[in-house]
DNA sequence: TAAATGTTTCGATTACGATCGAACTATGAA
DNA sequence: TTCATAGTTCGATCGTAATCGAAACATTTA
């Protein structure tokens, strides 16, 4: 039993809590600094710049200088797939570091998972999407289909700009909270940033937490109920 | 940064290589002994002997006693599918802990992932099946299609006993290998087993590799090809 | 009953790695 | 230049957890 991929090397890697509250803190998909992250995990620098360096080398995390400040984020979308998944299964067996308070309603509700919308919410909008016929799964990604394009295209996303880009344009992502599926890739991104800027959803800078407005809230209601013949 | 579910926890329980070792074996989706995990992963009876508690009280495995044997297997398919997920990450970034062989290609071709049928061989028949209309994504499991069901049944399955279990009749399982979905839930289970009943395959007990006869893949590429119309 | 096999508990050893103070390097500002 | 801020490297300390020998416990077989 010595074939294979090296499972113990990436999850002892994630398996030290200081280690683990970086990954967590860069589920928000923000980039932050070495300064940052030793904060949120509550060591200090030298400690946060060693598991930095190790994250890196396991090829968890992408690291960035810029100037004299360096800017830590997830590798890549599975990483971010890979810890959500750890959450839900950590969630379920009950093994919460604390417990379900008011925060981690709002964080069932809605929240930011590398980049894009999760919790209820976004299961939701991932769900009206599949329903009515916008995206359809293609293997392990999802394809997004001509009415789908139309529907983006029609919010104010640039959704040719978006296929042009490397990067997958849909894909899944499992809710640890919802244990559903809610809409990742760039057009998940996409859809984030445009309810930003319509102003309807503010994100938290320090928990993820996405807060909507009453009236950005009622929109979001109306996108992904209408029209569902 | 203290909210949410413990994933440094989890992270911890996979990260030791002898406790990966015992969970990689059991990826097979046979139950093993005590005795026979301590030799899988290089360890005295003892040692896995306390792995084994540990990985139990973390909810990643069963046990069950039978005479003087104990019994463990996955605790279900999320953990499984974690595994799997984290040897994908693991393989992609090149931490292989040995260098690809003869036997790592026909790993990658067919091998068992917790009683279903993975690698090439398992991506082809849930293609076909996806392609054919018999199993359609809903949230985050897969729904039988009335003409899967013929499918199945016709195949000499007892869907319908199936779906009295409790347990999920499809879901689908991200390979590591092929980094595409193959069939889970118990009609994945089904299919493999009726494989062995009908002589086309068979699994190997040490190695999770499945070895088709060559009538045995004949059989199979006409059922995956066949009315494609 | 005794013997054999399978598993767990106990205790001692050992090794690895997380941690941080201190010193060092690098970049930007004054 | 000098000062300040950001990050890294070094070295020492310290704790924890993996490991295994020995002994206890459990269950089946003879």
């Amino acid at each position: 039993m010595k074939e294979g991929p090296d499972i113990a090397y990436i999850a002892a890697l994630i398996g030290d809590p200081a280690r683990a509250n970086i990954l967590t803190a860069l589920m928000s998909g923000r980039a932050l600094t070495a300064t940052e992250l030793a904060a949120e995990a509550g060591v200090t620098l030298q400690t946060a710049s060693s598991h930095l360096s190790k994250l890196d080398q396991g090829d968890l995390l992408h690291a960035r200088r810029q100037g004299r400040h360096k800017y830590f984020s997830l590798a890549n979308d599975d990483v971010a797939q890979l810890l959500e998944k750890l959450m839900g299964l950590a969630a379920r067996s009950g093994h919460l570091r604390h417990q379900p308070g008011p925060k981690n309603a709002a964080l069932r509700k809605a929240r930011v998972c590398y980049h894009h919308l999760a919790g209820d919410m976004g299961v939701r909008l991932f769900d009206s999407m599949m329903a009515r016929g916008y995206i359809r799964p293609e293997g392990e990604d999802l394809t997004l289909s001509n009415e789908g394009d139309g529907f983006a295209t029609g919010f104010g996303i640039d959704v040719e700009a978006l296929r042009l880009k490397k990067t997958p344009l849909c894909r899944e992502c499992l809710d640890w909270s919802e244990r559903r599926c809610h809409l990742a890739g760039s057009l998940g991104r996409a859809f984030l940033s445009r309810f930003e800027e319509l102003g309807w959803a503010k994100r938290n800078q320090k928990t993820r937490i996405i807060s909507f407005s009453r009236s950005g809230e009622k929109h979001f209601n109306q996108l992904v109920t209408v029209c569902t013949r």
